[in-house]
RNA sequence: GUGGCCAUAGCUUAGCGGUCUAAAGCACUGCUCUGUGGCAGCAGGGAUCGAGGGUUCAAAUCCCUCUGGCCACCCCA
């Protein structure tokens, strides 16, 4: 008691620690954004694939919805919430997962009266409290999928296949682990069964186990600890318990991940932490992962959740998630290359009036739509602009100066090879639009092949500022290089 | 909740009782080069050495406490 008041009046320190980031959350700067954003993408174009269509709910619910939605008995519920109550006296919680507020969308706004199954894609974070280390985090972020109404087997292939899909198309390989639970009545059977099994080797049990006997004996099944790992091997299986209508739904699954040809092992011992779970379950691990450590996503059948969380009618439904995090993570383990958007133009100018005359021509090129532009028109230098222009790592760049806004033309830079050619004021975006069609075509360039070689002008940058006009692109293209070289 | 490891510029690290007014590489800013990026050279800014206390003539360095981080268990994404 005394130690709690304690607690409440001391007073953090001050340090600069105390403005950082909160335990287990984390920035996610500019440079790692393209991972995010390539999963972004992949996870949507899959939502599409399969007509899932996207959904958003809040942060915040009612704490209530995870009590009774994945389990008071779970670690989720247990100990893992952030929850606190608010200035009205309710008592909310972030929500530390996706599939309870989709159910509650869906019971809420009676989809129940849409064509069945209903079909939901979301993506954002999640909040557990969890204690933090690699791969784990207390704000993490998963996208996924849940089809609410249906309980045809071919849901549940195509689900499995969809998380596949969506890591093989992001160049991880993994494989499907998947199991069935049964339903409620053939689950009662074999929890029996295992209780009992267990109970006459209580004494080789770790303490967490004797514990879970008598309040969740499915996850004495995942215990890591020797003894118990041994004790499971002879543990009855729950397949065998399954009543009919289980085992026939879950051999159909079985063969349509067959026929998909999906590596997948049937793994009698993933079990999944929430109790929604019925029938189907499965996880996602890295092809190189030891076993079951950071899942990359899972998913399951869930077929009382809706009645539980006060829907009318028994409603089938099955959904997966897939952790962000861990799929960021592991892209960057195997160095997987994320197609960098490259920007088409940079506009660069020298000179009061230049720059004038620049910012009207940004403008026009945003406008036009066909282009993806940028600038530095806070910076006067032209060397500044241009190695800008270079971090940014843009296509071409245009240069206005004094004397292009006299004669009324615009210098357009090809960044790759650095050669450039005067073009008139008017004609630019029409012959940015060629250019950018070779770009995009494949690879460098041509420069021998363009028709407007007397128009070309290149410069050797550094060493001189002189402008010579070359006759012979190629040769011209050879000193370079030999000067780089020397350099 | 339990255990192990760690904490020095924005990042990666060196220094492990006095030679530290804390060093290097990368990054950043400027100059060489006021009309030309990618290369190079030079210069510069940036660190109360996580915080507090102690030992000592002397602490980034040794000891204690706290805080934070990473990793593992548990569980999961």
């Amino acid at each position: 008691m005394e130690k709690k008041v304690v607690k409440e009046i001391k007073k953090p320190k001050k340090t600069k620690r105390d403005l950082s980031t909160v335990t287990g959350m984390r920035d996610i700067l500019p440079q790692d954004q393209k991972y995010w954003e390539r999963v972004r993408e992949v996870a949507k174009q899959i939502s599409k694939d399969y007509d899932y269509e996207r959904i958003d709910t809040p942060i915040l619910e009612y704490s209530e919805l995870f009590v009774r939605g994945v389990g008071s008995q779970t670690d989720i519920v247990e100990k893992e919430m952030f929850s606190f109550v608010d200035q009205g006296g309710d008592s909310l919680v972030l929500r530390p997962e996706g599939t309870a507020s989709v159910v509650r969308a869906y019971i809420q706004h009676g989809l129940l009266n849409h064509t069945q199954p209903v079909k939901f894609f979301y993506e954002g974070p999640l909040f557990r409290h969890e204690k933090p280390q690699s791969g784990r985090y207390r704000q993490f972020f998963q996208f996924g999928f849940e089809a609410i109404g249906e309980d045809n087997p071919a849901l549940d292939a195509q689900l499995i296949l969809m998380g596949w899909n969506s890591l093989n198309d992001l160049g991880i390989e993994s494989v499907i682990q998947v199991n069935s639970i049964g339903c409620k009545e053939c689950r009662e059977e074999y929890k029996k069964a295992l209780v009992k099994y267990y109970k006459t080797k209580s004494k080789l049990l770790c303490e967490n186990c004797k514990n879970k006997m008598g309040r969740n004996p499915l996850r004495l099944l995942d215990c890591k600890e020797e003894g118990c790992r041994s004790l499971r091997e002879d543990s009855p299986q729950i397949l065998d318990y399954l009543d009919d209508a289980c085992k026939n739904h879950f051999m159909k699954v079985i063969g349509y991940l067959d026929e998909l040809d999906l590596p997948y092992v049937l793994n009698p011992y993933i079990v999944r932490g929430l109790d929604y779970y019925t029938r189907t379950i499965f996880e996602y691990w890295a092809i190189d992962d030891v076993e079951g450590k950071n899942a990359l996503g899972g998913g399951g059948r869930y077929d009382g959740l809706i009645k539980i969380l006060g829907g009318r009618e028994e409603t089938p439904a099955c959904g997966l998630a897939m952790g962000m995090d861990r799929i960021v993570a592991k892209m960057r383990e195997k160095n997987i290359e994320v197609p960098e958007e490259r920007i088409d133009v940079f506009v660069a100018q020298l000179g009061d009036a230049a720059k004038k005359k620049a910012m009207v021509m940004y403008e026009n090129l945003r406008k036009n739509g066909s282009f993806t532009v940028s600038q530095a028109f806070h910076k006067d230098s032209l060397k500044k602009q241009l190695e800008i222009a270079n971090k940014m790592r843009v296509k071409f760049t245009l240069i206005i100066g004094q004397k292009e806004v006299g004669d009324g033309t615009i210098m357009l830079r090809d960044m790759q090879g650095g050669v450039q050619e005067v073009i008139d004021f008017n004609k630019i975006e029409r012959e940015l639009k060629k250019r950018l069609e070779k770009y995009n075509e494949g690879a460098v360039i041509d420069l021998t092949q363009n028709e407007e070689s007397e128009n070309k002008i290149e410069m050797s940058g550094n060493i001189s500022s002189e402008i010579e006009s070359l006759e012979d692109q190629k040769e011209d293209i050879e000193e370079i290089e030999k000067l780089d070289l020397e350099k």
